[in-house]
RNA sequence: GCGGGUGUGGCGAAAUUGGUAGACGCAACAGACUUAGAAUCUGUCGGGCGACCGUGGGGGUUCGAGUCCCUUCACCCGCACCA
């Protein structure tokens, strides 16, 4: 008999159909619970790239493990079916996105299928299920009721090709994450939620994730807390103020001007009329620049100056208020005090427009450049001669008792825009009355349906929606109004998923509390690093909102996170368009060789967190691997009903090293020591057949399919997937004789076998009397030696 | 510029966290089986004839360093005029 994938993955992936062997009962609270869960796909068209089997795998071995192990394992799987991927590639193929996406969940479903994952499919979700985004909706019902959600007119990042806004994790280097389409900033009435507010939260919380480090600093960096002090300046000769945040409010002595943002509110007021015309250019320069432009690197810094002055509150000193772009409205307060002397950004801009220079602490040379360095603060009145931390702390004491300033927090985060002027998405349940007011859909009007729509394409700054006359013109609790046209942006889905999955059914609430009770927080979280900030950010702020009003247990939905690295092609580059020769295709592979070779090898390729390129050699190695257990254990004769002690160290180990390794996620040993295991079989007469059983156990959680076949063969009558766990003997681990390294001068010149329960000295000894030991002392004196228990010697001589 | 990470044979990678560097696999080579090849099984496999040399480079701590410290180079990822 031999092995043939082909039938036996289809045999068994029917058996976990028919038997729904995968199914959780999330109300059996008898055993541990074990949430295991995977980011899920956007069911984009193209199918499955070779890069999903890879953290889908993982996870599966954990959940496969668990089991055994005796945990109830919640280990669902969905698809995040609204948004900007499926929508764009309906359009470039000209199908509708519903029937388009429901044919590509299909697709999706078959291929995840045909790898042998052990999902429970009965919780399936689909964010684009009206039964589902019923929930989104609802969910964003309790924002917009809470004032987290709200519609306000802001500039927003405008991206004019995909005819919508886009959040700021959707638009890298100036141009939109998705096509690549240049983005511009542009003042309009926008949906946003209040991420800012949870800004100090999701901050702190970092520090008790179990996330890779790396994450864990994108969030901070992206967050971006920093403390320093809020000043009002007055200004000169009129009725009016301004507020700046600084970080060095103890260079006050040195700010020689200001800068306010183009885009300030205050400009109309105080501007000069000899210099409207300039700074009205300058503004219009500014707007008409994508963001692309405005922060490029290194740009020479431009600017004009108002005709007014700001009052400094430390001297009463005049100095000049000038615009530039290098002050951004959307930081602080869009206003700073410039500090030529001891600012990078400032000096530039200063040597430029030849503005005053005061330096207000000793050190660097300011001929040259500034000097952002600590040092003993000069030209400061009541500062002099008080380093960095001193003077920022009298300066703001200094400040707040004349009411001119405080300590002011400052966090990058910015509003989360929440609103896209695209079809696919959940429509947003709000209602704009024709007096002006806004209302909220009521819960019995929930899920609003999205319209059927055939001319779903956006252009310009109207939503597709707006055409659906008949859906948009309401009348609601007897006003007349119109519904919002814009619909939510792809990551609301996605930012609760985890949390329906647990209740998947419930028509009553978004999940039973006493389930999430139970099962939350997500005990291992797998997926991809390119959701640092996005899906990352936003599911957590969503989950510690839900939190914060009791509709959840725990304010972090993630315990432990980890990354898959890519999978690059064979020629190191990551696979995609422009190396079409080196793509591969998960189908292919399973075709050809097996899910089970595909997953073996991708978990043998090395650490599941880092890039690795793909060998087909590599893959058909395994493939060899897999036939090499095979004829070992079904067809050499080999295994039998009785003892063999010569395998007993090598099992005993294996299990440990194996059981441990699924723990850790060290994937690629665990499949090492099992290589071990196979060939120390090989070099024996007899597998004992229960060490046969425990091995194959083993296997099944790498791959299932010939786990399970093998574990039939052998005899078995149960279901391996909840088979117990192979156990291991720890006496059976101690060696009767282990190999001890002798060093000399910390090189190792001898080795001889010994019991492992010698004393230091009886080690030494024998360390002393090895031949070539012998000789390598001949002429030296002993200083000292060192003996490491159970491993070696070390003896130092000259 | 700031932050994070990586660097080990021809290749993918291991290394019990300071204790035998290169486990396991790919490729290669040799032998067995075969008319022959493929497959399989069994070996060899960092460099050097050797003393020795070897974990990006240089320095240090230590009886002992891939692992710790300093310094430097290269590549990858994130953020980027954030006041």
């Amino acid at each position: 008999m031999e092995y043939n994938h082909k039938l036996i993955e289809k045999k068994w992936q029917k058996h976990w159909d028919d038997h729904e062997t995968f199914k959780t009962d999330v109300h059996d609270f008898n055993k541990p619970k074990f949430y295991c869960l995977d980011m899920f796909p956007y069911p984009s068209g193209v199918g499955l790239h070779i890069g999903h089997p890879e953290g889908y795998t993982a996870s599966d071995i954990v959940s496969r493990m668990k089991r055994m192990q005796g945990y109830n394992v919640l280990h669902p799987m969905g698809f995040d079916s609204f948004g900007l991927p499926a929508e764009q590639y309906a359009i470039s193929t000209g199908n509708h996105p519903e029937g388009f996406t429901k044919r590509n969940i299909e697709t999706f479903k078959g291929q995840l299928k045909a790898i042998g994952l052990s999902y429970d499919w009965s919780k399936e979700i689909s964010t684009c299920d009206p039964s589902y985004y019923k929930w989104t909706q609802w969910i964003f019902k309790q924002l917009y009721l809470d004032g987290l959600a709200k519609c306000v007119d802001m500039p927003v990042n405008w991206c004019e090709e995909l005819g919508t806004v886009l959040a700021n994790d959707e638009v890298v280097d100036g141009k939109s994450e998705r096509g690549g389409y240049p983005v511009i900033r542009k003042n309009m009435k926008q949906w946003i939620i209040d991420i800012p507010a949870y800004a100090e939260k999701l901050l702190a919380n970092l520090d008790k994730l179990d996330w890779p480090e790396s994450t864990k600093e994108i969030q901070r960096n992206w967050i971006g807390k920093s403390i320093g002090a809020e000043v009002t300046f007055k200004v000169a000769d009129h009725d009016a103020s301004f507020v700046v945040f600084t970080t060095r409010c103890d260079t006050l002595f040195g700010a020689t001007y200001c800068v306010l943002s183009p885009e300030h509110p205050l400009l109309e007021k105080i501007v000069d009329l000899t210099h409207l015309e300039e700074v009205k250019a300058y503004q219009k320069l500014c707007e008409s620049k994508s963001e692309l432009e405005r922060t490029e690197l290194n740009k020479e810094k431009t600017g004009v100056f108002t005709g007014a002055y700001a009052i400094n509150p430390v001297n009463d000193k005049k100095i000049p208020i000038w615009i530039s772009d290098y002050v951004l409205m959307s930081y602080g307060t869009g206003a700073i005090m410039a500090v030529p002397a001891h600012d990078e950004r400032d000096y530039e801009f200063a040597r430029k427009f030849s503005i005053a220079i005061i330096p207000v602490i000793e050190g660097g040379n300011i001929e040259e450049s500034a000097y952002t360095g600590d040092g003993v603060h000069i030209n400061s009145d009541f500062l002099d001669g008080l380093n960095k931390e001193e003077s920022i702390e009298t300066m703001v004491k200094w400040l707040e008792e004349r009411k001119i300033g405080k300590k002011k927090v400052n966090y990058r985060l910015r509003e989360w825009i929440f609103a896209r002027q695209r079809y696919w998405g959940e429509p947003i349940p709000i209602i704009h009355y024709e007096d002006g007011s806004i209302g909220v859909l009521d819960d019995k009007d929930l899920p609003l349906i999205l319209p059927e729509l055939d001319d779903y394409a956006s252009k310009g700054a109207t939503s597709p929606l707006d055409k659906a006359k008949d859906w948009v013109n309401v009348t609601y609790h007897g006003k007349k109004g119109k519904r919002e046209t814009s619909t939510m942006p792809g990551s609301a889905g996605s930012s609760w998923y985890y949390l329906r999955y647990i209740d998947a059914h419930n028509d009553e609430k978004f999940a039973d509390y006493e389930l999430l009770k139970h099962w939350m927080p997500v005990d291992l979280y797998i997926g991809g690093p390119e959701h640092a900030v996005g899906h990352l950010l936003y599911a957590r702020m969503w989950n510690n909102y839900l939190y914060d009003k009791g509709l959840v247990p725990t304010d972090e939905p993630f315990k432990k996170l980890v990354h898959q690295g890519y999978i690059l092609g064979a020629n190191g580059i990551k696979m995609g368009k422009r190396y079409p020769e080196f793509v591969v295709n998960p189908s292919d592979i399973i075709e050809r060789y097996g899910a089970d070779t595909l997953r073996v090898y991708e978990m043998f390729m090395g650490p599941l967190e880092a890039d690795k390129p793909w060998s087909e050699k590599g893959a058909e190695g395994i493939r060899k691997w897999l036939e090499r257990v095979w004829r070992l254990i079904v067809e050499s004769g080999k295994v039998k009903d009785e003892p063999n002690s010569s395998l007993d160290y090598v099992y005993n180990f294996t299990v440990k090293k194996v059981t441990g390794d699924i723990e850790t996620l060290n994937l690629n040993t665990a499949i090492s020591q099992m290589m071990i295991f196979v060939n120390e079989c090989y070099k024996t007469a007899v597998l004992p057949k229960d060490y046969a059983i425990g091995f194959v156990k083993m296997l099944s959680c790498f791959a299932p399919h010939i786990g399970n076949e093998m574990y039939e063969i052998l005899g078995a009558e149960d279901e391996l997937a909840y088979a117990a766990w192979p156990t291991y003997d720890e006496s059976k681990l101690v060696l009767e004789k282990i190999e001890i390294v002798v060093q000399v001068n910390g090189k190792v010149r001898a080795k001889f076998m010994e019991r492992p329960d010698l004393s230091d000295d009886e080690l030494y000894e024998l360390a002393l009397a090895q031949e070539n030991i012998q000789k390598q002392l001949e002429g030296k004196t002993i200083r000292k030696h060192f003996v490491i228990k159970g491993k070696m010697v070390n003896i130092v001589a000259n």
